[in-house]
DNA sequence: GTCTATAGTGGGATAGAC
DNA sequence: GTCTATCCCACTATAGAC
């Protein structure tokens, strides 16, 4: 989506894409990936060096699905105030990190392969977060929340009978700007 | 450490949970562990039924630690306000979490093995903060933060120049009871 | 409770022909 | 740019002797 690619490394990473949304990580071999497009596993090699390559592909692309929709929600409540900027980004963030599980944990389990990544689009994610705190200490306080609830929230960890639709509204208000 | 095991499956535990510190998630393998203590691979087997169960015994461990911890630095802080309380859990979780960050994700990344757990444990973890923060959502949003923090720093996520400490500081003032 | 031997599965990646 | 053939690796786990 986000880099013009190959027509044939284009699929190659939907393939990926879609093995890592539907079957989880495991699932994500240079072998399936060429069944999915009726290829075989080597000529996967003449389209990327590695399957390294192919997974940055993957996080580019999300990343950069993860600021249009940031920034979406900002559009949305670009006269509203600050409180309900805040809570709009975070349930944007909560929904796109819930409707991609795989590919999320993916793209923030490692530290960001910086120099393979299209100039701007790491900025381009953190923005919207800036702009509504004001403040890089509290966006980073704000992002690590977000991404705490998400995580956990993913990896089942809050006890089934949680209403984690109040903790979010709960921590989001102790995060608003003062 | 928390649960009294069979000389031998202790010593199987600590080998792996020095494997896994040391050499990360990936070199946690039953053919490495054995090698440690001396032995080969599937006389593991004649102690553990299989992986899953020497990870739950690290998992159970490492949550073990995490209560102790958490319990000692509530001590310590007995008689102070909220606001110092809740800064000194926050160090103590944080402090753990980075001297033991393989460890930490095994522990967090998946749903607890609660029937597999010893009774009570995953609450003793959990009291002291739900005692600092006096109300369980609060609480929750107080583990989301800290947990955020400490996965994205562990990512290497954060700018190299990033003030982390004035982050924590800026969130667990923002997350006070009021 | 340890061993040897091995089954069974799967992975990333390369060489070289076409 | 695709193929076939293959290398080399690694893993969990079981069977059966001692």
């Amino acid at each position: 989506m986000t880099e013009r690619l190959h027509p044939r490394a284009r699929q190659i990473v939907d393939a990926a894409r879609d093995l890592l949304e539907q079957h989880g990580r495991d699932a994500l071999t240079m072998r399936r990936v060429a069944d999915r497009i009726g290829i075989r596993a080597p000529s996967l090699y003449k389209h990327f060096p590695d399957k390294a390559a192919v997974e940055i592909a993957l996080i580019a692309d999300g990343l950069g699905e993860v600021a249009t929709v940031l920034e979406a929600a900002e559009e949305r409540t670009k006269r509203t105030g600050a409180a309900e900027s805040l809570a709009d980004l975070a349930t944007a963030y909560r929904s796109y990190a819930l409707a991609h599980p795989h590919l999320y944990r993916l793209m923030t389990e490692r530290p960001l392969p910086r120099e393979s990544l299209p100039a701007g689009l790491e900025d381009r994610a953190a923005a919207p977060l800036v702009r509504a705190t004001g403040e890089e200490h509290l966006a980073r306080a704000t992002w690590a929340f977000a991404h705490g609830m998400v995580m956990l929230e993913l990896a089942g960890r809050f006890p089934a009978d949680a209403d984690l639709d109040a903790t979010w509204r709960i921590g989001v208000r102790a995060l608003l700007p003062r």
